[in-house]
DNA sequence: AGTTTTAGCTTTGTATTTCAAAGTATAGGT
DNA sequence: ACCTATACTTTGAAATACAAAGCTAAAACT
């Protein structure tokens, strides 16, 4: 089977690897550190999580710190199998260097 | 500095990150195989290929196998550190998984 | 009370990218 | 003369990405 063939389209963007290396790392991660990690406009943040909250590989919550509103995102287990899939095609694809 | 930002654009493609792989860890690669190894139509290939050679990533040689025209690619100096940086700076955004 | 700010989106419109399919050039075989 | 193979290029459509603007709701400042 075509190696190719297990990295994960959804995972092509440099934008949705950072979201995903941040949420594996980090157990809950809101929208501002992400925007500013990322350094993106918060659009073009909210329509990268698209596919991945449709594909189900993150969640959301919303919450309060305080009295101000706070949405959080937290990988889920099947965006973590995903992605560990993905890890592991790109390292086959390239064993061998 | 944001581990995002040392990712290489040009990499953020399946196809092209397929096609770097593969000529990472074979010395010459030409276009059918590759075709075949990627399943991608010889058009899509050839404009994969483009910026690849156009940022000096990949250089072509045009020979002969008996009397059949074969074109095969080989990675440079230069696209062999570019896709050494990009992993680098894959395995560091995800180090600490 | 009224204005401003912050958070988190959605919408809009444009630009860029990707792709398959068709077309092209060159050479070989029959 | 015709058909095949290799390696592209062109075309046109679809999908994706992006910034900027708009929007909603709640908070904070005045």
């Amino acid at each position: 089977m075509n190696p190719i063939e297990k990295l994960n389209k959804i995972f092509d963007h440099r934008i949705r690897l950072g979201i995903m290396s941040a949420l594996m790392v980090n157990e809950d991660v809101n929208f501002n550190f992400l925007k500013q990690l990322l350094d993106v406009t918060d659009g073009n943040l909210a329509s990268h999580m698209k596919p991945l909250e449709e594909n189900k590989y993150v969640k959301v919550s919303k919450s309060f710190i305080g009295k101000k509103t706070n949405t959080t995102y937290a990988i889920t287990k099947l965006g973590e199998k995903a992605f560990r899939e993905h890890l592991t095609a790109l390292e086959e694809m390239i064993k061998g260097l």
